[in-house]
RNA sequence: UGUCCCGUGGUGUAAAGGUAGCACCAGAGAUUUUGGUUCUCUUGGUCUAGGUUCGAAUCCUGGCGGGACAACCA
């Protein structure tokens, strides 16, 4: 029944292009109706959110058509390459919530079969060995706008071709002294089709594969292939790869192999960030941020250790849609979606990140009140707890004003405020230090037929203020997150300028906040509200000696 | 100055020739022991000029604008 329902709801719901190519195809039967796809990353970076959006893309159909999703990493340049990439891109796709299951894959895990290709194509006359250098291949490669000059290899004999593509093999030239190139036009609009490198000779150690291999595949040789090996049905990748799309079928059908059908969308830009893997590193390198998992990345271990969740990634990535126009995507959408997903999830817990001391001058000494507060008023099993309650108190200090405006809803002289889950108090004076002029003291009453539960306490009072106990308070270190970036699109830099130069200074603050006692021993991870401040989680570093938490998103604040 | 792709509120994304809708953002109000949440409401859009049609965001043509492509990277 509940099933029945949902699937309604789906099909209710407009399909993206891609889910429109697929269902036509599901209808006509095309690839015997199956849907498969793959997430092809090459491990030499860490994955970012815009690798989420195509992570959710492709394991969100292969579920939705009850149909299968590879994971294959790219892997055909060695030089790039790292194991502590894979496994921290198997880390994330996890994390995210997907299972590839048995099918993860690797390119290099194809090397014969691709290497059985490349001999394929020359014994058509389809490929032949260049002996040209790098440059001499870029000059003659031509223009957009004006044509490629043939090599002058081009129309070596195909024995010639097999015997020289085996010694390449073989190791018998240095690097960079041949290639293998297809043989297709060199006068071709599309700069893709002159004549393409389709193996180099690198005399480098790979990851998984050793020193088995001196010649690797070019990504163009590689990706479709792998794609027609695994069988996938829909091989789905950003926009800059539609011009290798006639490249694409051309190798699968000269080879004369199963064909996939490569559909591009467009890639996920954020706002007040860089998306690109060498900026990022850039950034990491030079310690512009902390590493790759720095709470202010965009990257996925970044956003985790943030304090975003799954969830709430997955569902952002739903949100944004899949279309081909170039789009950005405004952060507060991000924003919105970690909220929703906290607001649901993440106890509330008092917390002060600016403190002044309030003392309660009709409060008996040496008394410690218990005082019930609700975990989540946005769940009911969530319970409650008990917070010490005594006669001094830390609030904010923004929420005190000697002077203030009328729409100011907090404590000043002579007004009332609620404390959140204890009393009704009056600010009756301040003290302030002799020297600065700052207040140190802000002297109330409370009214004691106002705690929570009693008659009184429905008194309307403009404002609730959050509290903690001075003597039972934690000190616990805030790492306070802002945006990487002060320009909205960093990669538009005026003239002589570079992204670099948008970096906003503040986009750290430290500072130690009185946070109540039962976080004591939070856990890492962790999820918060700071009841009117914001959500916070419990970074790795910290300890319960020295409590560490990273403010994952301010609360929406609408004044 | 070639080929290809793309132009819908501020940002995204729907509408497959027939009421331009949804989400975020922004603004207003109600509720609230979080200036949160929730609820209600509001502002605001089809790049442009022609054409086809009873009717065009949608089809056609031109213009304009944006993007991709000239790595032995992916």
């Amino acid at each position: 029944m509940e099933e029945i329902k949902g699937q309604e709801e789906k099909s209710e719901r407009s399909l993206n292009f891609i889910e429109e190519i697929i269902e036509d195809d599901l209808r006509n039967n095309v690839n015997e109706s199956r849907v498969h796809t793959r997430f092809p990353p090459e491990p030499n970076g860490y994955l970012h959110i815009g690798h989420a959006k195509s992570i959710c893309l492709n394991f969100g159909l292969g579920k939705k058509y009850q149909g299968k999703t590879n994971l294959r990493f790219d892997d055909t340049n060695p030089v790039k390459e790292d194991v502590e990439y894979v496994d921290s891109i198997m880390e994330d796709v996890k994390w995210l919530g997907f299972d590839w299951e048995d099918r993860l894959y690797y390119a290099s895990d194809y090397f014969e079969q691709l290497y059985e290709y490349a001999i394929i194509l020359i014994k058509k006359g389809k490929a032949y060995v260049c002996d040209m250098s790098a440059e001499e291949i870029s000059e003659t490669r031509g223009t957009p706008s004006r044509p490629g000059k043939e090599s002058p290899y081009r129309s070596r004999s195909v024995d010639e071709n097999l015997e020289l593509f085996s010694r390449m093999r073989a190791g018998e030239f240095p690097d960079g002294s041949k290639v293998l190139r297809a043989k297709i036009d060199m006068a071709s609009p599309n700069m893709q089709m002159r004549d393409p490198v389709l193996y180099r000779i690198l005399h480098a150690t790979h990851h998984r594969t050793g020193d088995t291999w001196c010649i690797y595949p070019m990504y163009d040789f590689a990706h479709g292939q792998s794609d027609s090996i695994e069988r996938i049905t829909h091989s789905i990748c950003t926009l800059e790869f539609e011009v290798h799309r006639p490249l694409y079928d051309w190798f699968i059908r000269e080879i004369g192999i199963y064909a996939p059908r490569q559909i591009e969308f467009a890639r996920l830009n954020l706002s007040y960030t860089v998306m690109s893997k060498r900026k990022l590193l850039e950034l990491v390198q030079e310690k512009q941020v902390k590493g790759w998992d720095d709470p202010r990345m965009p990257t996925i271990c970044g956003l985790r250790r943030r304090g975003y969740t799954p969830e709430s990634i997955r569902n952002f990535a739903d949100t944004i849609g899949v279309a081909k126009r170039d789009n950005v995507i405004d952060v507060s959408l991000l924003e919105f979606c970690i909220r929703e997903d906290l607001n649901k999830k993440a106890s509330r817990i008092m917390a002060v990140l600016n403190p002044v001391r309030v003392i309660i001058d009709n409060y008996p000494d040496g008394i410690v009140e218990e005082m019930e507060a609700i975990n989540n008023p946005e769940d009911e099993t969530k319970g409650k707890r008990h917070l010490p309650f005594s006669k001094e108190i830390f609030i904010e200090r923004d929420d005190f004003m000697e002077d203030p405006p009328n729409k100011f809803f907090r404590l000043a002289p002579g007004r009332e405020v609620r404390l959140k889950a204890a009393y009704i108090i009056r600010c009756e004076r301040v003290v302030k230090d002799p020297g600065t002029g700052e207040i140190t003291e802000i002297h109330c009453t409370y009214d004691p037929q106002t705690k929570s539960g009693m008659p009184d306490s429905n008194r309307k009072v403009k404002g609730t203020l959050h509290w903690v106990s001075a003597k039972h308070a934690v000190e616990a270190e805030i790492r306070l997150y802002d945006r990487l970036f002060s320009k909205e699109n960093p990669d538009d830099a005026e003239e002589g300028k570079t992204y670099k130069d948008y970096l906003n200074p503040d986009s750290l603050k430290l500072i130690t906040a009185k946070v109540e006692p039962s976080v004591r021993n939070a856990g890492i991870s962790e999820k918060y509200q700071f009841e009117r401040i914001g959500y916070f989680t419990v970074d790795y570093d910290s300890t319960p000696e020295n409590l560490v938490f990273n403010r994952v998103v301010p609360l929406k604040a609408s004044w």
